[in-house]
DNA sequence: CCTTTGCACGTTTTT
DNA sequence: CGTGCAAAGG
């Protein structure tokens, strides 16, 4: 299939028909349907090559955008091994927000904002609305920032300004003042010379709604443009682009659009799927090219895959096809509950490890986050490596967004946020007293908040502990603001960091996450090491917020179907396959049948992640917010094709599934190794009866009946089968998350722990070791 | 001014 | 069942 014409340049080498097709058509618009595992990056990095081989264009008349900045360092990757510091000369290669940025710094004034405008994040954003909800006369309560702040962030997707808001949703906030709440935060955001990430790319459509002279100043710039994950462009990225691209881009509309409709799965953070199906109308001309052939899975996955996504109304339609042999077929499982789920699926890993698979090449996918919890509970008694991707992003977490405010601060001496972030962290007595004269006087003023601060210590309005504070505070920014110049931006970070006593706060603070804190610190300072200067480190923060920290060890992967697009594993297990979870129920509440068509991509997304093997679970019961729920499979599964799926059960199964196992049955007869916890049946009986009160140590009504079952289960401990005698109340033990503690008290495998500095806790005997 | 208790609420998440 | 955040105690 693949060309192997020895004059073809290396970037062509080795492409199939449909790839080489979207690497050198050049002319006119082209979008490109690419099925998951169909080489999409590579025909991508090849268009780009050639483009520039070609000579139709210099690197800085080409326009790549991406949605990550993962994703924009990919492309540059690959385009630097295939054309050498070339490719790192491309201006314009990067995420919609950090392009529209470098523009908005240009025409700032524009805007009403100065070019040093600073660039929000949602934390700074919530707080903002709050003053301005509470300013507003309005019940935080009743009405919270965080629901506002999603309210504003859907209109600026939509590319909708305070006053051409709908009225209906509008009248969804804070009895109907939704859009003059909008239009005030705007007004703050002037004043605070500071944009959010909407208005990175809404000022910008703005200004080349309002200044033809700016839009055709950068139509004229760009010769080609390329969009990667096109299906997840939102309104007013859209707009942005069509702007940019009217008439323009080599006068021909080179615009090369790629992305796969069967992987939109960001509709609830404004991205529309009608933009790649509208494609063709949009863009007169535009040639369609499809890549179907799958370089990633066995023909069983792609079939399961298929067939899923066949329920889908409204697609372009596109045929994934193999060479490789059929492999394995995908893996139903039935499960009892949440615990079995995890224990059975660290079990199939460690036979995986066992058979020589490496575990960076496993992956479990979920739904929701708080899945993983009970994977993690699980993979740390039993000693199994693993990661969690997503969550909390290192520029996400307090300690770091405390130095950055420091820093901040100290580079812009008006970042008002930044000042209230820090301004008694850590504590120096300026407590809300002593802020809420600062404001006032602000306000009074017309001053920023530093600035009024400076005038405040110069009068006798504040007490004088809290003067002499917040004197040293500003004395302290005004000499590190001094040191910019002398010293480098990890040495001043260093240095600021410890004079302004943070570092020391954390050493005194003898809590299980004081330690790790501080680490961060320090790899917060080693990764400004390779900046040039202050300011270039600060705006790689605001838009790139990665956590890039490499782990040398395999473990296996955690993280959501969400995250995990884009990426593939050997080896796939997908738990949490019933009804209400997955589809999500709060989603198909939300969004009725769109919903469920975007959950159903994301099985998709999840199904295809699998080179070779893919396993999906579903339990009977799960426990949901501390109540054990009975659980019907998803609907999802009977979509599989039964010819490429094979199903089990470690339940006895069927309609008469709780009566066989509560009557008929010892229902704990697979669960012989069990995690000690009960099975979910045993929590959701005993709950609401009296048996527990009566029966302690996790007797129950099922194992006090039945004497042959007591003996099946874990009695102490859940390490090697053995019972723990080296763990006796009063007996002080050492826990990796929690620090030093003395043992006060047991239930079964569970030991309750008064910590030296975590408090009193239940914890699993597994997880802590004698001190 | 800072620590403790009490109540609400609970997807997916990038920039 | 947890967590996180806001009002009451010390």
């Amino acid at each position: 299939m693949a060309s192997l014409s020895p004059q073809d340049p290396p970037w062509l080498q080795g492409l199939n028909p449909p790839q080489r097709e979207a690497a050198t058509l050049l002319d006119g618009p082209v979008l490109v349907l690419a099925g998951a595992g169909t080489g999409k990056t590579r025909a991508l990095t090849a268009r780009l090559a050639q483009i520039l081989h070609e000579r139709r264009a210099w690197p800085s008349e080409i326009l790549a955008v991406t949605f990550t900045n993962k994703a924009a360092a990919e492309m540059r990757h690959r385009l630097g091994a295939l054309l050498g510091p070339q490719a790192e000369t491309m201006p314009f290669v990067g995420t919609f927000h950090s392009i529209a940025s470098r523009m908005l710094r240009r025409h700032a004034e524009l805007a009403g904002l100065k070019s040093n405008y600073t660039i929000l994040d949602t934390d700074d954003v919530q707080r903002l609305l709050k003053r301005i909800i509470m300013d507003a006369g309005l019940d935080e309560k009743r009405w919270p920032a965080r629901q506002l702040s999603g309210l504003i962030d859907r209109w600026k997707n939509k590319a909708q300004l305070p006053d051409n808001v709908p009225k209906g949703e509008s009248f969804a906030f804070g009895d109907g003042r939704g859009a003059e709440l909008y239009a005030r935060y705007q007004a703050e955001l002037k004043t605070l010379n500071a944009a959010d990430f909407g208005d990175l790319l809404l000022h910008m459509i703005r200004i080349f709604e309002t200044h033809p002279d700016v839009l055709a100043e950068w139509q004229k710039r760009f010769k080609y443009a390329l969009v990667d994950e096109y299906q997840d462009t939102n309104a007013a990225q859209y707009r942005w682009l069509t702007l940019l691209a009217a008439k323009s881009l080599g006068g021909q509309g080179n615009i090369c659009c790629v992305g796969d409709d069967d992987q939109s799965i960001y509709s609830w953070r404004g991205a529309e799927i009608a933009n790649i199906l509208r494609f063709e109308q949009d863009f007169p001309g535009a040639k369609v090219i499809r890549l179907e052939q799958n370089y990633r899975s066995t023909p069983h996955i792609l079939a399961a895959a298929a067939h899923v996504i066949a329920n889908n109304q409204g697609r372009l339609g596109k045929t994934l096809w193999t060479q490789l042999n059929a492999g394995e077929k995908v893996n139903v499982v039935a499960i009892w509950d949440g615990p079995e789920e995890a224990r059975l699926v660290g079990e199939r890993i460690e036979r995986l490890l066992r058979e020589g698979a490496s575990a960076s090449e496993i992956a479990i996918l979920v739904r929701a986050s708080y899945q993983t919890r009970e994977f993690e509970d699980r993979f740390i008694s039993i000693g199994l490596p693993y990661r969690i991707v997503g969550g909390f992003r290192f520029y996400e977490r307090a300690e770091i967004r405390d130095a950055l405010a420091y820093l901040r601060l100290i580079s812009q001496p008006d970042d008002a946020l930044a000042f209230e972030r820090i301004v008694n962290t850590p504590k120096r007595g300026l407590g809300d007293k002593a802020q809420a004269k600062i404001q006032s006087h602000a306000r009074a003023m017309g001053l920023t908040l530093p600035a009024a601060a400076q005038q405040l210590v110069e009068t006798e309005e504040l007490s004088p502990a809290p003067r002499r504070a917040l004197s040293e505070f500003l004395a302290n920014i005004r000499r590190w603001r001094g040191q910019m110049d002398t010293l480098d931006q990890a040495a001043l970070a260093q240095a600021v960091l410890e004079e302004c006593g943070y570092i020391a706060m954390l050493e005194a603070d003898r809590s299980a996450e004081s330690a790790g804190r501080l680490d961060n610190l320090s790899e917060l300072v080693r990764a400004m090491e390779g900046f040039t200067d202050l300011q270039s480190f600060l705006e790689h923060v605001a838009l790139v917020m990665e956590n890039d920290r490499s782990d040398a060890e395999a473990k296996v992967t955690m993280m959501t179907l969400h995250a995990a697009k884009g990426l593939e594993f050997d080896h796939v297990f997908l738990p949490g396959w019933e009804e209400g979870l997955f589809p999500s129920q709060r989603s198909l509440d939300e969004n009725g049948a769109a919903a469920l068509e975007e959950e159903r991509r994301l099985a998709y997304v999840g199904i295809t992640r699998a080179r070779r093997r893919a396993t999906i679970l579903h339990a009977a019961n799960r426990r949901v917010y501390g109540q054990w729920t009975s659980a019907i499979p998803s609907r999802f599964l009977s979509e599989l094709p039964a010819d490429h799926v094979t199903v089990e059960t470690t339940l006895t199964g069927g309609a008469s599934l709780w009566r066989a196992a509560l009557d008929e049955r010892d229902p704990f007869a697979d669960m012989e190794r069990g995690s000690g916890r009960g099975p979910g049946w045993e929590r959701a009986t005993a709950r609401s009866s009296e048996w527990r009160a009566s029966a302690p140590g996790g007797l129950d009504r099922s194992t006090a009946k039945r004497g042959s079952v007591i003996n099946a289960r874990p009695i102490s401990s859940s390490v090697g089968g053995a019972a723990r005698d080296d763990l006796a109340i009063g007996a002080r033990v050492f826990h990796a998350k929690f620090g030093m503690g003395t043992i006060s008290g047991q239930d079964g495998n569970k030991l309750e722990i008064e910590f030296d500095s975590a408090g009193t806790k239940m914890v699993l005997d597994s997880f802590v070791s004698p001190a």
